[in-house]
DNA sequence: CCGCAATTGGGGAAAACCCTGAGTTTCGCC
DNA sequence: GGCGAAACTCAGGGTTTTCCCCAATTGCGG
């Protein structure tokens, strides 16, 4: 028996994925979240085979809930169920030990595939990106740092939260010349000259909500 | 008997919107589309009683796709289904002729009253902006214009773009310190006090792609 | 014709941006 | 344990861009 857990904040999307899942011979769906702290806690409950988690869940996303669920639940499988293709992102959820990634317009082509992948404890990826990153982790046991570094992110975060730099440095406790050069080598590595294009990047990547 | 269309790119959610909508009694979903155009197309052919339109559609998006289903088949009650609260989107979305918007998070407790509204030719709306918004769409039969002027929606649209004042005067044909002025003005009107915070805005109600 | 808002600008202070250099952890690796 | 690479930390000193007050000009509706 294949026990799957959902957790998306829109019913809707939960309603979808429940039938197209428990057609399936084998398969039940045993719980149903809406955010990321109830998907936790009902993976610990039902210790379910396989874990749907949306990206976005509010109170705790999905890169956090796959962390503890992993360190809960050690034989759950996580698959991330998310609209856009985002290789920082991918590159956050490999280290937090998801083992599947599902985009949502591929969901009718692979959502079976990817589920029935999972049960079996082997990865499952779709998307441009994910070839070529998978196979590097798996080889490495890590992937190679992102664009940005810790630090690098944390400010550039701030940033497009609406800080400036002043306000970034006192909130992290350093020099607001320390906060420029981080700035400065991230708008260099990916590739931006204004302000205005690094929040675009960071909305993009998910850093920060729109 | 209420004839159902729906259009949305995730197919996960076609299939929970199929199996809540096809659960109501004297229901039934006849049309199935993925994209603006063919959400065009099978309203036309079919003549649903409501038309329920994600907003984000590949190849034609939800306002313009409103506006041709009004204009092809006028007893087909349009309800936009999305993700986020938008006012300037409400706007553009009430002129279009939608009579319907709901937040895909409501979903679940006013799904199926809003098609049972609009199957009678009743508005319907959720979200804290659609009060007094439709109201006063009601009493003058149109809505006044949004925070902004046109100038200054131009203006914000190619900051949040990546571009610096110099080059946003130049596209104009205006003196920077124009452009510099109308960006303070936009800045106070939506009240924020950065480029970052400005950009996140021009994202949120859709002024820009992400 | 008068008001009011949109559009257009100026001047000056503040912040962001660019380049260069350099000291100090921190970490993997032999 | 030592060694190198990369990350993190600041500084100086410059240019460019934002940001915030203000004022003049259109233009449209009462």
């Amino acid at each position: 028996m294949t026990r799957i857990l959902i957790a998306d904040d829109h019913d809707v999307v939960r309603s979808g994925l429940h039938t197209i899942l428990s057609a399936q011979p084998g398969w039940e769906v045993v719980a149903e979240a809406e955010d990321g702290r109830q998907a936790v806690q009902l993976a610990t409950d039902t210790q379910p085979t396989v874990a749907i988690l949306d990206y976005r869940l509010p109170s705790l996303n999905g890169v956090d809930a796959t962390r503890e669920i992993r360190a809960i639940a050690p034989q759950t499988e996580v698959l991330i169920f998310t609209m856009h293709e985002s290789e920082p992102l991918l590159r956050e959820l490999l280290e937090a030990g998801a083992r599947g990634y599902l985009l949502k317009s591929d969901a009718r082509k692979f959502l079976i595939a990817a589920v029935e992948s999972l049960a079996l404890h082997k990865p499952f990826f779709t998307g441009k990106i994910s070839e070529t990153l998978l196979s590097a982790y798996l080889s490495h046991g890590h992937v190679s740092d992102g664009a940005l570094t810790t630090r690098e992110r944390s400010v550039v975060q701030l940033i497009a939260e609406g800080h400036s730099n002043k306000e970034v440095a006192q909130m992290l406790g350093i020099n607001p010349k320390t906060v420029e050069s981080h700035r400065a080598t991230a708008m260099r590595k990916v590739d931006v000259t204004s302000t205005a294009s690094l929040v675009r990047y960071a909305i993009r990547n998910g850093l920060i909500e729109p």
